[in-house]
DNA sequence: AGAACCACCTGGCAGC
DNA sequence: TGCTGCCAGGTGGTTC
């Protein structure tokens, strides 16, 4: 489930258990995630302080005295806090063992996440070409309208890239479109500066909006049985199809767009 | 340079 | 009940 405010959650959650906690081991039962967990991670990361948990785009950066480990969640991934005791799950990858007992588990049925290692003042080439984040306050209409001038493909296809703009996929690019009253398949750089204004504000506050839903359930980021916290939200349009629009109640069209099912309204949604 | 498509993997669900 | 086919929140790499 993990877009931007999912792994934020996730930062939010894990930060008071994990921050200032030294790891003495890491535990790897299944090493082949999108690309394999280095094998030297534990010797790396062994005895280090953990510093800061950060977030760049859907990345989580656990920044240790010496050095950074780099996890994303793919499709399919959570994050726990857990005691080191508690038995692992079929899906669950990897733990960072810490010294107060308690571990952070890495569940991801579908393997398409990834751990790995970024050495101090190493730049990984995985973050190095992210576009801006959308919650900082240079992202606003005029970034977004100069951003999408030489841009021929679809308004929506564009947020979901991460060179131009973090954090956000299906599911938060459908209902950003559908807040801002834009067609998702507009071409980008057709967009007019006073949308574009439309289309940023639409963007940030359907993210925080989201933070916020999730934030509310942050405690189950601990226990054996919890959730993380992003479980249960309702859409506008996302996963509506044939269901009336929220808005003026014509229902809700599904397409395919770039191979990723598209939602929109097309009463409330103009090119 | 930029856009379109594929691949990686498992689980859940609809339809037969 | 069990099989098949299709779908899923991401994104780097390849091809055009």
């Amino acid at each position: 489930m993990p877009e931007l405010p999912e792994v934020e959650i996730t930062r939010r959650g894990l930060l008071p258990h994990a921050r200032h906690r030294r790891i003495i081991g890491i535990v790897i039962r299944q090493p082949r995630l999108r690309w394999p967990i280095p094998g030297n991670l534990a010797t790396l990361a062994h005895n280090q302080r953990i510093l800061q948990l950060d977030r760049r785009g859907k990345y989580l950066l656990l920044q240790l005295e010496r050095g950074t480990i780099i996890i994303h969640l793919g499709m399919s991934g959570s994050l726990r806090i857990l005691e080191n005791s508690e038995p692992a799950g079929l899906h669950d990858h990897i733990d960072i063992v810490l010294d107060n007992g308690s571990c952070i588990r890495l569940r991801d049925p579908r393997r398409f996440g990834a751990v790995l290692w970024s050495e101090p003042n190493e730049i990984h080439g995985l973050l190095a070409n992210l576009g801006i984040e959308p919650l900082t306050d240079e992202f606003d209409g005029e970034y977004l309208f100069r951003a999408t001038r030489t841009r021929r493909n679809s308004i929506k296809a564009f947020l979901m890239d991460s060179r131009h703009i973090v954090g956000i996929g299906n599911i938060y690019a459908n209902e950003s479109l559908f807040h801002a009253g834009i067609h998702p398949g507009l071409i980008a750089d057709k967009l007019s500066l006073r949308r574009s204004a439309a289309l940023a504000q639409a963007i940030r506050e359907t993210l925080n909006r989201s933070i916020a839903a999730g934030g509310s359930s942050l405690r189950d980021f601990t226990g054996s049985d919890g959730n993380p916290g992003y479980f249960q939200q309702h859409y506008f349009v996302y996963g509506r199809a044939t269901q009336p629009c929220l808005r003026c109640g014509n229902p809700v069209r599904l397409q395919r767009q770039n191979q990723r099912s598209t939602f929109y309204c097309p009463h409330c949604q103009k090119k």
